[in-house]
RNA sequence: GACCCCAUCGUCUAGAGGCCUAGGACACCAGGUUUUCAUCCUGGUAACACGGGUUCGAAUCCCGUUGGGGUUGCCA
């Protein structure tokens, strides 16, 4: 039994994203490959968004994808008391502060650690220097050193970093004369109680430490503290941040691996410290690839097409899309994509994620879609088509019986559930013709008089499809038209269309009477 | 601006120094099968961002450049 647990916390705001519910995808896949526990977190506390109906549409797209999660699921808002509690203890620990800087009353900001080596990953790089700009004062306080580099041009560039990024900090004039040594003041400031402004200053003298964490995906991370900034944790008006909520829960659910999305990677090295400052061991970390449009920018709201429920109603099946998900930013390692839930459960790793992001591609989509519902068994393709027609003006009238006739028929050409809108051809009365195959194949008179013959043989064959070949054949021979090449001109005529099914099988579904009636509206076009 | 990450055909990817004159899939093009449409089959076009190194040998390692992305104290 594995003791692995991962998690999906969405927030739900009525539409799941396509990134997100890959995320949840890799980290289902990953629970079900170690045999570990896969839950489910409702990030609701934007009351605004979060309504109970926007989570019911989350609970849909999972179901939907077969995304079934394990244990109770946890709602942040029923953990609002843990989280400000996290936030008082920290407070009363010294590990965090109060700050009013920017808000309206006081937020609760956490400290990177000052003695930050009591955390695993931290280490010291070695000395650092830094030029600064001697017309902007440096200024010293317990939430952090404020000061300016020298752009090209000579303009001061305003830095702020966390006290804790300045070991050892000792700072000089251009004379290099110590002007302010951090050590000799380092207990009020941190307390707050002290602070200063050194003006003139020409260099900051420091040791340098980093935080390094091995991301399953990307490998090997680190960044430099002096790069790094206190955090906010509980709004000014007392709500817990994302930040000091995420970590807290994560302690609450017992989390072992957190698998999200690439744009975390920055939170990951603060959050890390969280875990510890509240006396957790942090999990492990793998950040995806993110998924970007068309025109390789990141999704954003104006993009339509991103969310789950649009690939629903579009006719995609959610094994198809299941599959297809998988493929973007993972693959088994070997040349086979379609493959079946079983086997991305058994082949899906971590070590195997791409590193680098990653456009959708709607065509492979399609064609993989396409894969799927060729092999559906024929009563389980008709029930969807039924599903995905229902809005079809045409649909109500039909009669269950040819719908399903045509549905089989229409099976091995069909790529996408939305396709089922251009079978009206053959629901409606006299169908719209596409007037550019119109123009191809029906102007020409010596077809149209074809056509005529052609009519005229159908009112008496044997309407089977036997027996309209025959029919048809008999008519073409004679006119001297080599087999089969008059059957584009017979198509467009009673569907409106050049591409649909086989020719004697679309009329016999037609029956004899609208097959000859649609013959005549298309010469009398 | 600073910090961090990324970089193989149009797209998704294989590739962990010699198996690569770079493989597969989608899309595209050309043939073929199908009396027609779709399917299917065969073939083809098409990529290691650029420049330096390391090495007997680099798509694979190192450095730089360019390009893209993320983050940058009260969004999640």
């Amino acid at each position: 039994m594995s003791s692995v647990r991962v998690r999906f916390a969405p927030s739900p705001t009525g539409n799941v994203h396509i990134g997100n519910i890959r995320a949840a995808i890799f980290n289902w896949l990953f629970a079900r490959h170690e045999g570990g526990k896969f839950l489910l977190r409702v990030e609701d506390t934007d009351l605004e968004r979060s309504t109970p109906e926007a989570v019911r549409t989350l609970l849909e797209s999972m179901q939907w994808l077969g995304l079934d999660y394990d244990e109770e699921s946890m709602y942040q808002t029923s953990q609002l008391a843990a989280h400000r509690q996290a936030a008082e203890r920290l407070i009363a620990e010294g590990k965090a502060y109060r700050s009013a800087k920017g808000g309206t009353g006081e937020a609760t900001v956490f400290r990177i650690p000052w003695d930050a080596e009591q955390v695993p990953g931290v280490s010291v790089v070695g000395p650092a220097e830094l030029d600064v700009h001697q017309e902007t004062p440096v200024t010293i306080d317990r939430r952090g050193v404020n000061y300016a580099l020298v752009s090209a041009k000579g303009k001061p560039m305003p830095q702020a970093a966390c006290l804790a990024g300045f070991r050892d900090l000792e700072i000089f004039d251009a004379q290099g004369t110590s002007l302010f040594r951090l050590a000799d003041r380092l207990n009020g400031i941190c307390a707050g109680t002290d602070s200063a402004v050194i003006e003139h200053a020409a260099k900051l003298c420091y040791t340098r430490r980093q935080i390094q964490y091995t991301d399953m995906v990307k490998g090997n991370l680190a960044k430099p503290l002096d790069s790094m900034q206190d955090q906010v944790i509980v709004r000014s008006d007392g709500a817990p941040v994302f930040h000091l909520a995420n970590v807290c829960d994560d302690i609450a659910q017992g989390t072992t691996h957190i698998v999200r999305g690439d744009d975390h990677v920055e939170n990951t090295y603060r959050h890390i410290f969280l875990f510890h400052a509240l006396g957790a061991t942090p999990p492990r970390y793998a950040h995806l690839p993110m998924i970007v449009n068309a025109q390789g920018k990141p999704y954003s709201k104006r993009d339509g097409d991103a969310y789950v429920g649009d690939f629903r109603s579009k006719g995609f099946l959610a094994e198809a899309l299941f599959n297809y998900l998988t493929l973007l930013g993972w693959s088994p390692g070997e040349d086979r994509e379609k493959l079946t839930r079983a086997e991305l459960i058994s082949l899906f790793t971590l070590e195997r994620c791409q590193s680098s992001s990653a456009q959708m591609d709607l065509r492979k989509l399609t064609n993989l879609n396409g894969q799927y519902l060729a092999e559906m068994a024929p009563d389980a393709f008709v029930a969807l088509c039924r599903e995905h027609a229902a809005a079809l003006p045409w649909y109500a009238g039909a009669d269950p019986a040819y719908f399903d006739r045509v549905a089989r028929l229409m099976q091995s050409r069909t790529k996408v559930f939305s396709q089922v809108s251009e079978w009206d051809c053959l629901f409606v009365d006299i169908p719209a013709y596409d007037e550019k195959a119109a123009a191809k194949f029906l102007k020409d008179e010596s077809v149209r008089q074809t056509l005529a013959r052609v009519a005229e043989a159908l009112k008496t064959c044997t309407f089977d499809v036997a027996g309209i070949e025959a029919a048809i054949h008999a008519v073409t021979q004679a006119a001297r038209i080599e087999q089969g090449h008059f059957n584009q001109p017979i198509r467009v005529a009673v569907t409106g269309r050049a591409v649909g099914a086989g020719l004697y099988e679309t009329l016999e579904l037609l029956g004899r009477d609208r097959t000859l009636r649609r013959l005549e509206h298309a010469l009398s076009r």
